[in-house]
DNA sequence: GGGAGTTTAGCAACGCTGTTGCGTTATACG
DNA sequence: CGTATAACGCAACAGCGTTGCTAAACTCCC
């Protein structure tokens, strides 16, 4: 099948995320409210509801007396209704995050895995993890340093992981966890968990992450980008400098040597400066207009990088771009991850193009 | 409304654009064919058909006899039964394409305007190309230098002309014209056009324009990517050397810069491979495996410009990346705008978002 | 206190979507 | 000429959101 027909079963389903999706983004709220914010007739939103009430992911929570006439149910998200794991994979430890329907982090816990962690060990430790957890998630998402495939869920060469070459990692979890698995890159699962937390408004960004080694997750039109072999965001391997110092990853004055380099040296400001100047570039590229800086060695500066990356930043009365610093803490990534799972089953951009059904061209 | 919801129609507006899409990239078609494609069944495929024969788009070329068994229907798209036109605004030319449904340019005119037009003016020359084609196009499509607003129709302060600052030329075409229009940036109309010709493989690809100034269109994830200011792309003015000659645009090193002064001193070869590597950040950044070279000043040299940026491209067994030539000479804005319009009617993208129905997240 | 007015809820019928069942049609083959 | 085969297409169907209308619950006001 090369391009998927559309049936009235991916209409229903669509119309239940987007009433999820706004469910998640508003605390209370009331038929009228969803049918006047998605276009259907109350009678349908009455629909949409009753199922999702059956479903157990929404339930009523009182009435609104508005003055005159009977008086609105009022509706609310269930979110310990279901829940998802978070896996965050780096080179010595594995941390699991269990979020429920809203996003929420209920827990998060940090497993140390031995030196160079074979496949295997990483599966006992997320098996492990899964059970202590004491429920029965919708699903587990890993993020993970890359270069990886997302669509197949392999693993390519993960950076300085000797055992880690060409594995189908999703695969393997799936069998070991019996849950569905998600697979993406750190930073992916990072900017997800950023744009859950920001809402719709957040349809263009750029998660900027400083922590051995700097990369961006991408946030293109509503939707995780991934670009065409789950490589996108490399941009700390782009060039800022042709006669520069040469780089781990072959070439020159990359960004990151530059930025390492000067960190080495002591000097701040000039790698605030370095990153800064990569980050307008991204802008020049992407147009994004949300940067959220993350990493732990970023953040432990914060305060000069973000001052030296808004300063940086061009502007106009139509150019407008957020700064800001990723508030989520160590969890991001894995909560991020979980939160990749909570889309696929219950988010829009699953069942539907993030750039929506009447979006023109 | 904010999100909008799903309703009958816009499955079946969906369905219908499949099958459109699926008509334009094969030169006939059967009804097994189709449901095949799509996953719908046969019988649906028949009602959607139906309706597209019926409004003329598609019709019945013949019987394909396969041994036994009654002889399938063959259809194809009927090109000529809807039309569109493409402008393509540079800063001393209007230049007018004419396409069928099949994106075929049917025909391509040139207008000279006058030194430093006025927005009125263009206008006159628009709707006199509109009079000449002879037809009643589904709407029209713009193609200019940026930067400008795609999704508010406005232009924001095109590049070397003097009376476009903030001009809702959109909206005042839509007027002159009585007939749908769409304005986008030069580059994004000519990514367009290079992914009606190349089909759904193009997922991921971008049109590298050098041709006074240098930008890239972006094709990403199966749309036309914009950014949040219709400003993605500008990549002409990203830093590839910290510390190198001041640029127009107020930062010192772009690759603009660095380019043209190559290409001033008669160093094609290095001016080459300032913009390779600016090919490659780009790589970095977007991971598309779809680099399509255009513009007349690169077209000039095509050969250096091509094997410079083949031989800077870094492979891998999973990274893979095609260089090309547009081969739409300098029609390829027009065209792409004239496309875009033709997508908005008749195309997958405008009905549903690109990132279809099922993919996961 | 009770009727009028107002607002919300929801049943029932409807139109439209793709689906299913099955008879019809057109071909090849023996 | 009868049979098997393959595609077609009418008719009935299930499920979606919509429409029409009635019921319910509340406030207001006489």
């Amino acid at each position: 099948m090369d391009t998927p027909g559309a049936h009235l079963e991916h209409l229903r389903d669509y119309n239940e995320s987007l009433v999820v999706a706004l469910a998640r983004s508003r605390a209370e709220f009331d038929r009228a409210g969803v049918a006047e914010a998605t276009g259907l007739t109350p009678q349908a939103v009455s629909k949409v509801l009753g199922r999702l009430v059956e479903h157990g992911l929404v339930e009523v929570c009182g009435v609104r007396r508005q003055g005159v006439g009977k008086p609105a149910s009022i509706y609310r998200l269930v979110p310990g209704s279901r829940h998802a794991v978070g896996f965050h994979v780096a080179r010595r430890t594995l941390r699991t995050v269990l979020t429920d329907l809203a996003g929420t982090v209920l827990t998060s816990t940090v497993t140390p895995l031995p030196p160079d962690f074979t496949p295997g060990q990483l599966l006992d430790a997320m098996r492990e993890a899964v059970r202590k957890a004491g429920v029965n998630p919708v699903g587990a998402g890993i993020g993970m340093v890359g270069p990886l495939d997302h669509a197949a869920g392999i693993v390519r060469d993960a950076h300085r992981l000797r055992h880690w070459h060409d594995v189908p990692l999703r695969e393997l979890a799936q069998e070991c966890l019996a849950l569905p698995v998600h697979l993406d890159k750190d930073v992916t699962a990072g900017v997800t968990a950023e744009a859950w937390r920001r809402g719709p408004a957040f349809r263009d960004g750029a998660l900027i992450m400083v922590e051995s080694g700097i990369g961006a997750g991408l946030w293109l039109g509503g939707a995780a980008y991934r670009g065409a072999h789950t490589n996108a965001g490399e941009f700390g391997h782009t060039v800022l400098q042709l006669d520069g110092p040469r780089c781990v990853c072959g070439r020159s004055g990359c960004l990151e040597i530059l930025h390492d380099t000067a960190v080495a040296d002591g000097q701040l400001g000039t790698a605030a400066r370095v990153l800064a100047t990569g980050i307008v570039n991204l802008l020049q590229t992407t147009d994004v207009n949300h940067v959220v800086l993350a990493g732990a060695d970023l953040l432990r500066s914060s305060e000069v990088y973000e001052t030296t990356t808004r300063d940086a930043i061009p502007r106009s009365h139509w150019l407008d771009v957020s700064v800001t610093l990723a508030d989520l803490g160590a969890d991001v990534i894995a909560a991020g991850a979980a939160m990749q799972v909570l889309d696929a089953a219950y988010g829009i951009p699953s069942k539907m193009g993030v750039r929506s059904l009447f979006s023109t061209v």
